[in-house]
DNA sequence: GCGACAG
DNA sequence: ATCTTGTCGC
């Protein structure tokens, strides 16, 4: 079963005239922190009981969900649900499989290498992925080291069945990215990912995922902050300042091409964050390091090909 | 009430 | 990430 399954699954369980939390049946899917990504999820695929889904401030959280509680016996006023803690319902079973999967990226984490095992990158890959409903369009672009030629594109369509949620990305993109990397020959000698690298809660986001999966050495480049507080804004473009997780400097904050906005560099495998950092701020023609930006691009075109023959048929 | 989580 | 058109500016 599916992750959405798996919630569905979840909040079939609680009984009638019982509520839980967004936090709850988040926690029974094994981590309490995906309780936003729930809400996310049950918003755009309703499943039987959502109703009984509330926030933890005892307030509902569907347009519906006021009158079908009080029809099983949960009085609701416009301060939510009654007595939340006493109705409140959290012997959830099941697989718990955000448990499993953060537990993996612990046991992975061990082995990213953060010794350079490049300095100067002659094919340099970088993967993006775009989506059209449950479908997934992925590009990747290879490039020489500078970032100037591109040497090699491909594209692959497939099935997303993972959905998004914080801290998890890899497994709802890498299927796809490393479909790409294995048209790739001959292999490059970099990965560039759009996404974090130890940057992360569990110091394993999809750039040091795919690095360690791949073997390869690979960097991660994100257009936002997932944990961390950065240093002093940089003032001027190409400064960085860098990024830290209690008193680590796990990444850093570039100020890249000619924008304000920063861009949020870290070690994904194989590569230290200065060479990540001296290899990141060479490839930026603009904010986003080239590779990446071919292959958003590319990426996106792909799925504007395809919709447009498919409305054809 | 505020803060807050890649793509 | 996606939903979406023209428009302003280098
Ligand atoms: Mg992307």
């Amino acid at each position: 079963m599916d992750l959405a399954g798996e919630i569905a699954d979840l909040v079939a369980q609680i009984p009638a005239g019982r509520v839980a939390t967004f936090a709850d049946v988040a926690e029974g899917l094994g981590d309490p922190r995906a309780a936003m990504a729930v809400f996310r999820i049950l918003r755009e695929t309703p499943a039987k009981g959502i109703h009984r889904v509330v926030r933890a401030s005892a307030h509902v959280a569907f347009p519906r969900a006021a009158s079908l509680l009080r029809r099983e016996g949960v009085p609701v006023s416009d301060r939510g649900v009654e007595d939340l803690e006493g109705r409140r319902w959290r012997e959830f079973s099941g697989p718990r499989t955000l448990k499993r999967l953060r537990e993996e990226q612990i046991r992975l984490a061990a082995s990213v290498d953060d010794a350079d095992r490049v300095l100067e990158p002659q094919r340099i890959a970088a993967f993006d992925v775009s989506y059209a409903g449950d479908r997934a369009f992925a590009a990747g672009v290879v490039t020489d080291g500078t970032g100037g030629r591109v040497l090699h594109e491909v594209t692959i369509r497939t099935p997303v069945d993972f959905p998004y949620i914080p801290g998890y990305l890899a497994y709802r993109e890498f299927p796809a990215i490393e479909a790409c990397f294995r048209r790739l020959d001959p292999p490059p000698d970099l990965l560039m990912i759009d996404g974090h690298g130890i940057l992360h809660p569990a110091r394993f986001g999809i750039a040091s995922y795919a690095g360690v999966m791949l073997d390869r050495p690979s960097i991660g480049v994100a257009k936002s902050l997932l944990v961390g507080t950065p240093g002093p804004t940089p003032a001027e473009a190409g400064g960085w300042t860098g990024v830290r997780v209690g008193r680590e400097t796990l990444g850093a904050a570039l100020r890249s091409g000619r924008s304000r906005r920063l861009i949020y560099v870290s070690v994904g495998h194989g590569v230290s964050l200065r060479t990540a950092i001296r290899i990141t701020i060479r490839l930026c023609k603009s904010r986003i390091p080239e590779p990446i930006r071919r292959a958003d691009l590319l990426s996106k075109n792909e799925k504007r090909k395809w919709k447009k023959k498919r409305i054809e048929f």
